[in-house]
DNA sequence: ATTACAAACATACAGCTTGTCTGGATATTA
DNA sequence: TAATATCCAGACAAGCTGTATGTTTGTAAT
């Protein structure tokens, strides 16, 4: 192995930077109104270290979808952490959408993983992506709680799908109905207990 | 007036052909990879007569949109009218959601009004168009159910979108996953009796 | 240290796509 | 039938994406 860091160093820091501008540009103007030239400039490269690093300008957003979702992961965990740990497995279900309404309030963010990535990267790639960030710590939340029989017996996947399905749109309402849309939510949660 | 029928005719003609050949391709290649030559000449016109009716691509699409909005709720009307009529609000919902459902199975239905419109239009040209069509009776079902006091009383258009979305991503579902996923949503709505 | 090599990046290029513009065909009105 | 508006076809310019080639920088070996 040796020291041979500054290599590493530096395609790691181009890389950090593509993904940055690419994140700032695609959260203000879509993706498909955001050009590479663009992107470049602002990343202080050219169009061939972007080519360099990345196959596509799809690869490059994934690449953003990716950091963003665990960005968005971060913060919903911070927040699980900082709050108080009233048990109960409907309690937690509700506080993790709680968080996560919060945390999607990141500008640009909901344009990004909602809007425009199931569209760029397909269905199916966000459903993977999808799974192995957000939708796994709901999927644990929802097992749990019906393992303790704290809500129906229903199957697994699809409700904790359908959850998230309604926690997206939520996050999309104008933030003056957002209160209602927690309120709404909480109830039909609360629906759901044995 | 007079019997100026052939131009409303002619124009009326190029333009159903028009938006056809552009559904069919949007419905298999998307949005984003389906190009304005291959839609004028599956239509058998040239691009001149496209621009001519249509500001942009994106206006093309918003028409196809409008149309399939139209041909589900036509499909999901007819259906209802076709079923037995148990009554009560709440079994009304259901199957409403279950027409929803099978509408939305029609090839590349899916594809475009829930993946491509929202990346395309944009969230609030979806939403506007989504209030005109399906969001609308879906309303009125939740209005006369809360009013019916058959479930509880919850903020209508939040209560409604939130359960659009489930339908939503219930109609992403693989359709072996299908029946749990209307299952599911079965045990949501019915949580919301009083 | 110098040479040999590989990785990172810059620049140039070709093909395609979109939207506009101009001209001709067709229909309507006077 | 002449004048005019509508409908549509073809040509054009600008811009974007992805590739291919060249250049610099870092690494390894002798």
């Amino acid at each position: 192995m040796s020291v041979r860091r500054r290599q590493e160093d530096r395609r790691a820091a181009t890389r950090r930077n593509l993904v940055a501008a690419a994140r700032n540009l695609f959260a203000q103007k879509g993706y498909a109104a955001t050009t590479t030239p663009e992107v470049v400039q602002a990343a202080g490269v050219t169009r061939g270290a972007l080519y360099h690093h990345f196959a596509d300008k799809a690869a490059l957003f994934s690449a953003v979808v990716e950091e963003e979702h665990a960005l968005l992961a971060l913060t919903i965990h911070q927040a699980a952490e900082a709050g108080e740990d009233e048990p109960g497995p409907v309690k937690s279900l509700i506080r993790g959408g709680e968080g996560f309404l919060a945390a999607m309030q990141e500008e640009g963010r909901r344009r990004i993983l909602i809007v425009d990535a199931p569209a760029v990267l397909g269905r199916a790639r966000v459903d993977e992506i999808d799974a192995r960030h957000g939708l796994h710590t709901l999927v644990e939340g929802v097992g749990t709680a019906i393992e303790a029989g704290a809500i129906k017996n229903l199957p697994l996947l699809p409700l904790a799908h359908l959850l998230s399905a309604m926690f997206d749109r939520a996050a999309l309402a104008p933030a003056e109905d957002l209160g209602a849309y927690r309120k709404t939510i909480k109830a039909l949660i609360r629906g759901l207990r044995t």
